[in-house]
DNA sequence: TTGTACGCGTTATCAG
DNA sequence: CTGATAACGCGTACAA
């Protein structure tokens, strides 16, 4: 590998000099067009590329945004991800992802394997569990990231401290259940969910308010997942009870479209047999027209980012979220 | 930061025995059980992580495994990198993702910016596009990063040089071709794919090779992208036209996905009105309970991985795959 | 079994 | 406008 002093040799000028010319320091630091031309046809020539280990040794952190995500293959964190990506290339930057399972033990090891790394920040897709264990370890090692100036951002409720960006997560659940409650759905079950899981325990919090508000009585089943393997499970076990609801809110879009599938493999009607509504806003659910929250998923990331690369900006308030009517109500 | 220096210090030995102790290098260079100690508790008060950047700086690369995807929201390639994430997190490694969008400049750019991070290996997640303008220079620089040691791995057929681990497309759409054929299909259509792009391609292939080979005239439809999105308008535009197949084999399981929304959506049956195939094996086609090619697509992660993790053990070959009998067909 | 000292590629500082 | 030089944190050849 050609080094920045085989450039500045074979340019004729120092080293310094190739460097300016190199990372367009050249502001504050006029450099002669002649210099400049040199250096550039040098590094041209010798094919130079920059080492990011040495910059990150010299500036104490690299540009790498670290991403601990509960399940990259759910589409919902992969909409995040994504946002993310494309934001922080943008700015320069490459996404580093980790796959945590939403297990503490990981996210700390992970968390670890991304300071190592000198992230510039560490972004949490997902949220946690309560009481589980691991959770204080990885909150020790989070605050200490803080204090030593660590961005660390969670797009999901977090138990630790930390930069918080995330929409509302009762009221969305609240909102769509009236919405059904309003269509004249009277027998709503939810599906999905796992047991102290903040982010889940929220959105049933959110529909047991409606329910309640509006006399009904709430059914919370499939309390044990959420992705669309379990969603499945969940509501062909609900479909086998007496009872059948007329309508189900599933916990987030991917138990929706499990959901989905186990109704019409019962060959029941959606929605005349049972409603289906979801939370999250992933194609997936546009594809199949699943009436859902749309979360601003890519945008959330997108945030992020910004946090982490201008951290000046302050923190941004989190954007809305809205209805989607679909034929699946 | 702490440092392997404020360790030493503190458990008063050498950088040396420091460095020993905290890599496990102290199997040729035996270090007594008192300094072990020592370190070791030292590391501990002082909260010591080691510098990734300074360990690249001196070894020449990083542990940093890069992966190039044509779309991280696309199931197909997030499962690869699943496969991908937890193979290298097992030997130490850290993925970072990049997003291309089949752009080859993109490509190259985030080629490049992998490789200033001195990546261990970088792994191509999606086939490219014949002669799609920026393929010479991507290929150029993959020439290089291979000509100066660092391993490229193509999970989908490639037309630069690198090693590959693929199975092979057109057989799996010839055999699909073929079974639905023999269940006592006539009519079957080919939805999905994109005009130059190797795989689909040579998956269009092996779906003409078995009609022909089975006297039915092949029609391909859709050939304007593999996702859930695109196989859903290309199936809406196919149920409007005269003639109607009576199965459809996709291109991907995402496409057969979109496919089985537009015929439901449609209130035509699955599969007594049309069967629906797809080639794949995600998640979401087993929920469906889609009949489709079963492919390894974390194993071939894995397999890659192993290939820059352990570069003496030479390329594995490619694992078979298998037809899953859904209840689509 | 332990320690000394150098260099990896860059950039900030300071001196011209 | 330009350049010499000193770190940054680590691993290892070499010496003891």
């Amino acid at each position: 590998m050609a080094t920045l002093r085989d450039v500045a040799r074979l340019a004729g000028v120092s080293v310094t000099t190739a460097s300016r010319v190199l990372n367009g320091t050249d502001r504050d630091h006029p450099v002669s067009d002649v210099a400049r031309a040199a250096v550039s046809e040098a590094a041209a020539t010798l094919g130079y590329r920059r080492s990011a280990a040495a910059r990150a040794l010299k500036n104490g952190h690299s540009h790498l945004i670290g991403v601990i995500s509960a399940d990259i293959l759910d589409p919902y964190f992969a909409e995040m991800t994504r946002g993310i990506e494309i934001a922080a290339a943008q700015a320069g930057y490459v996404t580093v992802v980790a796959n945590a399972n939403r297990d503490p033990f990981q996210e700390r090891s992970r968390f670890q394997a991304l300071r190592e790394h000198g992230a510039a920040g560490i972004i949490f897709c997902g949220s946690d569990i309560e009481g589980a264990p691991g959770t204080a370890e990885l909150a020790r090692e989070v605050n200490r990231a803080l204090k030593e100036g660590t961005p660390v951002i969670s797009l999901a409720p977090r138990s630790f401290a930390s930069t918080t960006i995330v929409v509302d997560n009762e009221a969305t659940a609240y909102d769509i259940t009236v919405h059904l409650l309003t269509q004249g759905h009277e027998d709503i079950a939810f599906v999905g969910g796992l047991p102290g899981l903040a982010a889940a325990e929220m959105r049933i919090a959110g529909y047991r308010r409606a329910m309640y508000e509006h006399g009904k009585l709430p059914r919370v089943t499939g309390h044990h997942g959420m992705n669309q393997v379990t969603g499945h499970a969940a509501t062909e076990a609900l479909l086998a009870e007496p009872s059948i609801p007329d309508a189900l809110i599933c916990t987030n879009d991917e138990s929706a479209i499990g959901a989905l599938a186990a109704i019409w493999h019962a060959g029941l009607r959606i929605p005349d047999d049972i409603a289906i509504a979801g939370i999250g806003g992933t194609d997936t659910g546009r594809v199949f027209d699943l009436t859902s929250i749309e979360l601003p998923l890519g945008e959330l990331g997108r945030l992020a980012v910004e946090c982490i690369v201008n951290p000046a900006a302050g923190v941004p308030s989190p954007p809305g979220y809205s209805i989607r009517e679909g034929r699946t109500t």
